[in-house]
DNA sequence: ACGAATTTGATGCAAACACATTTAATTCGT
DNA sequence: ACGAATTAAATGTGTTTGCATCAAATTCGT
């Protein structure tokens, strides 16, 4: 029953996988060669910028969607390239806080009118 | 200026990268527990089970969205697995004909029905 | 027709990912 | 209050990815 119900939700998805591939290739291709961010760093970035100052792991985890290892190895290599600090968390002291450092805001700032341009050039209305 | 419209660029990427992420790990999740294969592979299954019987691999690169190099690595994986089979092409010898085995028939056909209900519970209707 | 440029698919390689496990800190149950 | 269960983040490991490159075949320009 409802092959037809099917045959339009595979032509949706198929169209959430086209547009996602566009929109993140060109991101990641410009980002990438004109600030050296991934769209994953970036994505990060705007939630430490944007968001309250101080982050827990597990939110940060939700923004980027991405694994927990994953994330605690782009927060690592953030860290190392000067973009982030981590500190132990007071409150609970098995988590820790991340946030942004000057340089991180500032690369930020610098990539983020490359990132709307890209995303007013690839993004469709058709959502 | 337009600072509103990014904020909708903004608004409408984020919801993109949600949604895909729901349904792509969603799907990730059930086909590989259930029949053993990734999304990418029942892409590449289900465009050959639909297409022509025959596919070359630039063809199977766009369905897939994923680089030549990754396409080459999945279609060997795939063949290594029985569920294709690579030919030469007779016309233009540097080039590839990617066919479904019966095997590959069968585990696609078996696959479908999950895929479909898992478009089912995770596609929203706001596409 | 013939050498240069292009195209197709494969492969070496390093980066990034997910899964499973580990360590340390907190919470829960009794 | 104290041991068991849970949670947060880090890390070991194998897989997958993209980029750059390569070899082989075709197409293009003259």
């Amino acid at each position: 029953m409802s092959e037809l119900a099917d045959e339009g939700l595979v032509r949706q998805w198929r169209g959430l996988l086209a547009r996602h591939a566009a929109v993140f290739g060109a991101l990641e291709c410009e980002l990438q060669s004109k600030h050296g961010l991934g769209v994953s760093e970036f994505e990060a970035l705007e939630r430490l910028a944007t968001g309250e100052a101080k982050c827990r792991g597990a939110e940060l985890t939700d923004a980027v969607h991405l694994s927990q290892s994953a994330t605690s190895r782009l927060v690592a290599r953030m860290e190392r390239e000067g973009l982030v600090e981590r500190a132990m968390c007071e409150l609970d002291r098995r988590g820790i806080f991340v946030s942004l450092t000057e340089e991180g805001l500032r690369r930020y700032e610098q990539a983020k009118p490359t990132h709307r341009a890209i995303l007013k050039e690839t993004l469709t209305f058709d959502d």
